[in-house]
RNA sequence: GUGGGUGUAGCUCAGUUGGCAGAGCACUUGGUUGUGGCCCAAGUGGUCGUGGGUUCAAGUCCCAUCACUCACCCCA
């Protein structure tokens, strides 16, 4: 037998109701809140990532999908999904029709990593972007946004981290200071970031080595050498969550993995996910549309693990399943004759109805309209036949009534609607 | 890429010292001529992950391999 491939999964029928829910959320929240949604390809020259994520970050020194297409281009399929829409801000020149741009997309991304709990080689993530704006309005609006999608969800137990990670006015004072730091303490590093120390010292930091973190225990903090106007930023950040009771907490080791973060970077945790606890991350990339070929517009960004989220809400698959609502057993070829057409009709009428197929006798037949859940079962049988007339039965309440053949349709339509009009 | 754990029916899992392949659930049929859930009875269903080895005999022991899984690393 031919299985899927390695940290690929499927996504069956009884788990798609769960995604569809998540998905109608998440998609309604963004919407409410300004966004439009995108959709970018898949796949993207491997270029673009390069540039983008960078070429010293995990991602692309060893976990694309890339190969040469037929011509020899280098193509890769989508490790993350911010730099093609970075790509796509800038190649439909939106930001001409308006440099604020406020996107969304939902969809699977790829990294050929070693699979595991809460970690896939075919992920989803949701994604919002917005271009344009500087102000720190929008990187607490994105932070609320993520942690009320969680809400909706009913996920408790998350932790909201924030860091600042400065600008290019402040960072490289930062960083020459704990290189300077690093370099009195390598004895006590892992080998790793004996490594990072120098090339990239801010990684360093979030190290989860236990030597290491004892290392670096008093290492010099970023928050302590922003630049007046990051510092402006980070505190209005922090006063706007404070403001819309978003508990979070600071976490000066938060550097996280991707170069092109600057400013605000944030992280939601869940204690329930094991190892792999991050549900979602993102942060502000001024700069990034400026380096891919783009007018200076900033940008900030989150990820969602679409995957992590399923696993942690409460929420049960079984809860968002569609059983039929009308079950038509039909006995017999002239039966089946009758009933075929109006049940297409019914099914037209937007409700839903499963005519059987099986051939089975009318026990077997109840048998399996109840373990579809079906609210009525319809049964036309010869006495029915004969009659004019069909059965309906509440599968609930075991009334059965008599329908007349002659309008079936509508007669049906009208319980049916009658019933489920009060819920609305 | 590196380590640990697990692979037996559709699902969850037993399987003793190496000695006939098992249970519960599910499914099919019947008990009930055309009425579901509960109950009772019978039945269907197996490449014991795969390949090799040891043995009179392997689900069981050995080797290899694949898959799944958890962790390292990294991240969503």
């Amino acid at each position: 037998m031919i299985q899927l491939i390695r940290g690929f999964k499927d996504i069956l029928p009884t788990e798609a109701a769960l995604w569809q829910h998540i998905e109608t959320t998440a998609r309604g929240l963004f919407e409410d809140f300004g966004f439009s949604e995108i959709r970018p390809p898949v796949m993207e020259r491997t270029e673009l990532f390069k540039r983008s994520i960078g070429e010293e970050t995990d991602i692309v020194e060893k976990e694309m999908y890339t190969f040469p297409d037929r011509d020899g281009d280098l193509i890769t399929l989508r490790p993350e999904a911010t730099a093609s829409i970075v790509r796509a801000y800038i190649q439909h020149k939106l930001y001409a029709v308006d440099p604020v741009q406020k996107l969304f997309t939902i969809g699977p991304m790829f990294r050929r990593e070693r699979p595991q709990k809460g970690r896939y080689r075919q992920f989803y993530q949701i994604n919002a972007e917005v271009f344009g704006l500087d102000s720190p309005w929008i990187d607490a609006q994105l932070i609320f946004l993520a942690s009320v999608l969680f809400q909706r969800l009913a996920v408790r137990d998350v932790a909201v981290h924030v860091n600042s990670l400065g600008c290019p006015a402040c960072r490289p004072v930062f960083r020459e200071n704990l290189i300077a730091y690093l370099s009195g303490r390598q004895e006590h590093l892992c080998e790793n970031c004996r490594r990072r120390s120098t090339r990239n010292p801010l990684r360093v930091l979030d190290c989860k080595v236990p030597a290491c973190r004892e290392a670096v225990a008093d290492a010099p903090a970023i928050t302590d050498y922003l630049c007046g106007e990051c510092r402006v930023h980070f505190e209005t950040v922090q006063t706007a969550l404070g403001d819309q009771q978003v508990a979070f907490k600071i976490d000066k080791r938060l550097v996280r993995g991707l170069d092109y973060y600057n400013r605000t970077t944030f992280e939601i945790l869940a204690g329930a996910l094991g190892a792999q606890n991050a549900v979602a991350g993102g942060g502000r990339y001024n700069g990034l549309v400026e380096m891919l070929g783009g007018p200076p517009q900033p940008g900030i960004g989150f990820a969602v693990g679409f995957d992590r989220l399923v696993e942690i809400t409460p929420l049960k698959a079984a809860d968002f399943q569609k059983p039929p609502v009308l079950f038509v057993a039909a006995l017999g070829d002239q039966a089946m004759a009758k009933a075929y057409p109006w049940t297409a009709e019914l099914s037209l009428c937007g409700i839903r109805t499963e005519l059987d197929l099986t051939g089975k006798n009318l026990k077997g037949l109840m048998k399996r309209a109840d373990r579809l859940g079906a609210t009525y079962v319809i049964i036309l049988g010869e006495n029915e036949l004969a009659a004019g007339k069909a059965m309906l039965r509440d599968m609930t309440t075991k009334a059965q009534q008599e329908i007349e053949l002659s309008n079936v349709v509508t007669a049906i339509q009208e319980i049916i609607k009658a019933k489920s009009a009060p819920r609305e």
